[in-house]
DNA sequence: CCTGTTTACTAGATCGATCTAATACGAGTA
DNA sequence: TACTCGTATTAGATCGATCTAGTAAACAGG
């Protein structure tokens, strides 16, 4: 554990070897104004020539602020947290802070640790994307000790912290709305788990789309699973070995979608063609696999964007009412619903449209 | 930037609340067996109830020892490197250590600065996937400085580091050659830039296993570009329009492979029947793609524990000489290259194989 | 020439922990 | 009883920076 045998050099030691004091030395590390070109030139020089590297762990101490902020995800391999974090890294770079980083796994034992850790080190916030079902007291205690949350993607129970997510309601509309519109009556929801805030989101629009259009809910046609390919595989086929299986899915998320296609192909159903496939968030993989996955875009890096700027506000100290930003998801339309329904349409316009590959 | 202003329950406002002294209090936290049953309740009671919260930067500031290792890689799209981060985070957390997080997106400057902010920042350690390019004095001072740094993925000219990484040179053999084997003579190396060092191996690889064929070198059959899925398409297009265009093209990475493979499509070329590719570094799409790409498995979660394991013996001041581990690609067959070509090829059982979807 | 104000710099306390060296105390031994 | 010895605990210095309050010099105005 221990290390760095050789002695650090201090910024006592650059002021003695400049000929000033230690708080002259200081006041040039920050930039003073009210500091000589000439003694900032020496003790500059002096820095340059002892190899002098700032610790700003030791001047956060005494200083009170930190310069860390916490994030908390569940996995990177996700391509959406991946993405997230292309926003966010940008954003946090510009106020000059780092990122520690941590992985849930979605484990609420996990989160809890790496939460501690968080407070220990002494970050200046925490960007949160919640274990589904964990308990909201820490986050709260969290915040009260006046260190900012900003939860991401996935909502808690709390009023104390900041939320950026997206419409998973409208999300969910989108999605039915275009697959009844393209003549589907038959229209499954596969994966995902309903503890989830998103899944419900995304449910209810489900829902809420198929009543307006006086199509009945069928309990059968509705599949929790991980959110993952094998999530995805292990659904569709549950759906489609139905006696009378769905002429549309949607899924909860992309690699569900990818996942359920996959294993279409497999059991020798055309996806897109005998079965419509609509996924959720639009990862890079929706455009490149075959066929073309129509989805529901809910635009990653911006929310990384979104977060950074809120932590960013609440780390200045403007210390308002909880915010929330809502994203508004997009309907991506591809390949994957291009065939419309034969049913129930009369001149489809959309039928006629090719496939590639 | 100022922020807590609510006092911090200290170590000595515990200790006084328990009516012992800091120190009794210190060692309480750190787990002394000297320490009597009755006294570490008394304080962990304390503890609990005054809700304090351990500052592990103070601590290391005067132990000299620090918690936090440093990551700095090229982005987290790239699922290669967001599968190593899986295999590193797990190694790091079960010794203790926290991950601080950098992306460099290939620029020189960015990752000078966040080398410098990792020092800063008292790392005990230091993961790097170097810039292309990038100067080694800046990599040799840190390791001067007693900071143990571990190079993943891309080799530097310093002596001074550990590095992880995969035998470049065999991975371009065994594409190159499973390709000659499928009866291919013209083949292409597309994507990359022959400023990275792992561009370079498989380049090596390929001309080897071409010159050990008997097979020319056609230099306009190589063609440098990003490594990314823009790269792909405009890599592939350059070489299907040359007067004599290649039958297989073997791509630097599996996002450039996949790249031409979108790009073959759209020019009506079928990949793995017209044109077989192969790529590199068995991403997860590799699988999901139609024609399922065949490819060159480089281990990402693997070389992540590697590269923590490497850089925890050098934490713990075992300082013996750079190591170097190498880990053995392999070569995983799907179907964009199941399609034998049809010259010089007697009697091929491979161009019976069916493709799926 | 004296006073008031600004400017450039500094000594000493401080952040919250750990480390060192010294303490008090009970048990064991002569 | 006195003397060691080991154990549990502690006071005070310390890590490397910042902060507070203050000093000496330069300069302006009456």
């Amino acid at each position: 554990m221990k290390q760095e045998k050789k002695l650090n050099v201090t910024l006592q030691q650059v002021a003695k070897h400049a000929g000033v004091s230690r708080s002259t030395a200081s006041l040039v590390m920050r930039g003073s104004p009210s500091i000589t070109p000439a003694t900032r030139d020496k003790v500059l020089a002096s820095m340059q020539e002892l190899g002098y590297v700032y610790d700003r762990v030791a001047a956060n101490l005494r200083s009170k602020d930190s310069s860390t902020v916490g994030l908390i995800i569940m996995e990177l391999s996700n391509t959406f947290y991946s993405e997230l974090l292309v926003g966010l890294h940008h954003k946090l770079d510009k106020c000059g802070k780092t990122i520690i980083l941590g992985t849930t796994f979605d484990s609420a034992e996990i989160q809890d640790r790496l939460l501690s850790t968080m407070l220990e080190h002494r970050v200046a916030g925490i960007i949160l994307s919640a274990v589904p079902g964990s308990p909201s007291e820490p986050i709260d205690q969290i915040c009260k000790l006046g260190i900012p949350v900003v939860l991401i993607g996935r909502k808690l129970d709390t009023k104390l912290c900041d939320y950026v997510g997206i419409d998973n309601v409208l999300g969910g509309q989108l999605a039915t709305n275009h697959l009844i519109e393209q003549g589907h009556r038959r229209i499954a929801f596969i994966g995902g788990y309903s503890l989830l805030s998103s899944w419900r989101g995304r449910k209810e629009g489900y829902d809420f789309s198929l009543s307006l259009a006086g199509i009945d809910i069928d309990s059968d046609l509705v599949v929790e699973s991980p959110a993952t390919l094998q999530g995805g595989v292990d659904s569709i086929q549950k759906v489609l070995s139905l006696p009378n299986p769905p002429t549309a899915v949607f899924c909860y998320n992309d690699s569900i979608a990818i996942g359920a296609m996959m294993k279409m192909k497999e059991m020798g159903v055309i996806p897109g063609q005998d079965v419509a496939v609509v996924g959720f968030d639009d990862i890079p993989e929706a455009s490149i696999i075959t066929p073309k996955l129509t989805t529901i875009s809910s635009a990653p890096r911006l929310m990384g964007v979104h977060a950074a700027r809120l932590l960013q506000a609440r780390m200045e100290g403007l210390s308002t009412k909880p915010q929330y930003v809502i994203l508004q998801p997009e309907l991506v339309v591809r390949e994957s619903s291009a065939y419309a329904h034969p049913e129930n349409l009369p001149g489809n316009a959309a039928a006629k449209k090719t496939r590639l590959a």
